[in-house]
DNA sequence: TTGTAGGCGTTATCAG
DNA sequence: CTGATAACGCCTACAA
């Protein structure tokens, strides 16, 4: 490996110019400059991006913590896919790395370690849920001032850093939509409270029921946890109450698929299913069988806004501060399984 | 920022002692390890991984290269997300971080570059194609003897490490099986030939109909570029050869999925499908109407194993050498999709 | 068992 | 415009 002491000897000049040149910095005259890249090419010279970091003090990296567990993935690897989509336009656009973390569910995170120890820059955190210890690591990075932003999840009476989607909103249309054909029963399929996206379907559910003037049935709600298997797992409980429902919302398309999976398996026609709509708009949402109405969320674009919110903040002066929630918009995709059945 | 000076300070040491602590490394007495551990903690210290790595000049990440398009998924992001998370599991256990790289598919890659600059130890290279400028950035990274691994791809008359599949295996069973439930005319939809894959793909399909002394017809083949969309695009052109046709190989599920969807638009009813077979075996081979006969492909532990044979050289002294070329198995996985329909 | 000191490859400051 | 030179935080012989 070349180094830069023996680009310097070749060009001609010191160690020291080579860096100016090599980083555009300070005045230099055209002739040594040329010398200088000609010789660094000669030798095929590649300035180390280690020693680098360090004198800089900077990784150069934005980091990207997903949760994860072993061949299950809690949430559709359609989330995933967009949202690293979304940040990896960013990041190239601004000339950083992606750095990929992974966490076991439960392991509680040092978030602030990853900055105190300088592996990273700025960091986005995927899949945080509400409990008690993620509040605490997140307040000392907000405390401590790290440049970090949550996707797809809120903390109430926090003020933290977070790119989420208008999933109240999402869901008001959902359900109204559903009142709108003529629903009256209608059942949800969530997701734990612990997401505060659940939170807000939930909300969004009881405005839609409030402004019809449709009662709240405890009755019927169904928990599940975001996986197919959740999903099918409610089958038998959907299908206890089959007659009596006219619908049910499902907070994501996972769990429809599961679900649409096991009635099919109890026995149910397609033809008898309630109508069903679902959440994410993901690509599965056009295979199935019917098609699945579903709630579009703008993954991409809010990794993508994300990274940017972070990344920018590096390069321009701004302590950047502004909005610490930002909310992009949902929209109702309807397709057929929203239709109600015959009576 | 504590610094590790304080931490030499409190404990009343030097600060390379602080620094055997930390590391576990050399003798040690209890009592100072204590009090250092102690120091450390109080102080809430963070040991820079920045001057480490630059100090052991090891980044201590494994990159992983991945082909980008905005917006669009030139693969299944099923097989992005399993292999990723192959490759996440095998990280994770050798301590190493992720470093995620994305490319434009045109511009040939600098991979070398990156073992120079140090930005990883060692590397992963995902959606390689057999063109001469790869072919050539590839031999450089052989020739440095840097560690790095392909996954899915193979390149013939060179000794590339890499991890592939046994593709040709697995179109030969494909085609065995329509074959065996009668099928005489079988179209193939094939991916261009730049990716090994569909070579061996190719291999099989042929092998197969010689096996059954059934001819091969230039005019039975179709080509896309796994994309759904060209699945879709292939659709009329299938449309135009349905009445002589009995079974069609899809080699991939997203076009397979493209193709069902454009035969229905044009007006093909289910039950007046040709038999099709798909492949990777993705999640969403069960959504499908009808559910789609694929090849499994076992991507997630492709991800991992290309991780190991990287990581583990580093841990034990082998120079690994060993078979670069590592295959393993694939399976069909037989649903309704492979019916020959009534005549 | 522990301390001292040199060096890793860059950047940045300060003279010239 | 360019050349010395001092950090940067850590690891690791070598000495004690």
């Amino acid at each position: 490996m070349a180094t830069r002491k023996e680009v310097a000897e070749r060009a001609g000049v010191s160690e020291a110019t080579v860096s100016r040149v090599l980083n555009n910095v300070g005045p230099i005259r055209e002739e040594t400059k040329r010398r200088v890249l000609e010789a660094s090419k000669a030798l095929g010279y590649y300035p180390s991006a280690l020693a680098r970091s360090f004198v800089r003090r900077k990784s150069g990296n934005l980091g990207v913590v997903l949760p994860y567990v072993p061949k299950v993935n809690v949430f559709s690897t359609y989330y995933f896919a967009e949202v690293l989509s979304g940040i990896g336009e960013a990041v190239r656009e601004y000339g950083y790395d992606l750095l990929l973390m992974f966490r076991s569910p439960q392991e509680s995170m040092d978030f602030a370690g990853l900055f105190k120890s300088q592996k990273v820059d700025a960091c986005i955190i995927l899949g945080s849920r509400d409990v008690s210890e993620e509040r605490a690591a997140l307040r000392i990075l907000q405390e401590e001032g790290h440049p970090y932003c949550l996707i797809n999840q809120h903390f109430e009476g926090e003020s933290f850093s977070e790119i989420d989607a208008e999933h109240k909103q999402g869901s008001l249309e959902a359900i109204r939509h559903l009142i709108a054909l003529g629903a009256k029963r209608i059942a949800f399929l969530n997701g734990t409270l612990d997401f505060s996206n659940s939170v807000d379907r939930l909300e969004g559910y009881r405005k839609a029921l409030a402004e019809a003037g449709l009662p709240f049935d405890p009755q019927l709600m169904l928990e599940g946890n975001y996986s197919r298997k959740s999903g099918y797992a409610a089958a038998s409980r959907v299908y206890a109450m089959l007659d009596s429902l006219d619908a049910i919302f499902v907070a994501n398309d996972r769990m429809a698929i599961g679900l649409m999976q096991g009635l099919r398996e109890l026995g149910v026609q397609t033809d008898d299913f309630p109508a069903i709509v679902g959440y994410d708009d993901s690509d599965a949402a056009r295979l199935t069988d019917p098609p699945l109405t579903s709630v579009h969320v703008p993954f991409y674009e809010m990794g993508k806004r994300a990274a940017k919110r972070l990344l920018a903040q590096g390069t321009d002066g701004s302590d950047d501060e502004g909005a610490p929630r930002e909310m992009l918009g949902t929209r109702l995709v309807v397709r057929k399984s929203s239709r109600l059945r015959e009576t």
